[in-house]
DNA sequence: TGCGATGTGCTATTTTTCTAGCACATCTGC
DNA sequence: GCAGATGTGCTAGAAAAATAGCACATCGCA
């Protein structure tokens, strides 16, 4: 029935391991299988990689004798289009809003420090544009 | 041979539907395939949304004769969940980087206003902190 | 030098996802 | 009051994802 040729979309464990990747840069088999929570197989890792080269989201170097799988997509313009995906989603395409949620809670603690930096970056920026 | 009792993460279409329940807060079967980039049948998105909803990810009311979907996670809890998985995935857990990538980019072509706005959020917060 | 640890190639099987169709109910306007 | 649009219930089948196993290569070192 001849559907879709490239859902592109990731299934499950593909984006599991690819969230790795992009968490190490590049990674072994074993490394990214030490950082699933749920330890499948060193098979199914590897499987795994396979079909996500295959698909074109990895390449591998050849290191000695292993592998060392890296995305093909680097990571700064990965970086971009998962934060557009996530405002656009959940922040109403508003990075305003994400940011003030990023204040508000305790997402990840913002520093005094960072603020104080922030506050700078911000103020720099503004006098720029 | 049991394995997984609940995987949780979503699968590739499930999540999209969950991303245009998000948008959207609420929806019905015909919303949602309207959001679909990807038109699949109408069958297909009421099955999906029957499946998300067995596993718990939805919970659906009557509205009249149709059903109108809602995510059981609320959109806040949801949204800090998913901006916490995206700084550490993608951002080495900082948050700091997450914005000045925002700042840097175009992700959201930040305008001077909601720059203003911002610097003064900063400034409320650090005072208060 | 030969054995255990680690690694890849390939293949097979189970599970889940994804898709769509048929039957039947309700509403709407003519 | 009935035809068409819109909606749900249920079922089924194809495709993809996820998992694991076996065979064989290489390395490190006792």
């Amino acid at each position: 029935m001849m559907k879709k040729p490239k859902p592109n979309a990731l299934a499950r464990r593909e984006r599991q391991i690819m969230d790795v990747l992009y968490k190490l840069e590049r990674a072994t088999v074993a490394e990214v299988l030490r950082k699933l929570a749920d330890q499948p197989s060193y098979s199914t890792v590897r499987a795994q990689l396979r079909i996500l080269e295959e698909k074109g989201h990895v390449r591998h170097e050849e290191h000695g004798l292993r592998y060392v799988y890296v995305p093909t997509v680097p990571l700064d313009i990965a970086r971009r289009s998962a934060l557009r995906h996530l405002v656009e989603t959940f922040f109403e395409g508003s990075a305003e809003n994400l940011v003030a949620t990023l204040l508000g809670g305790k997402i990840s603690r913002i520093s005094r420090e960072e603020l104080d930096r922030l506050a700078r970056l911000f103020a720099k920026d503004r006098k720029e544009s």
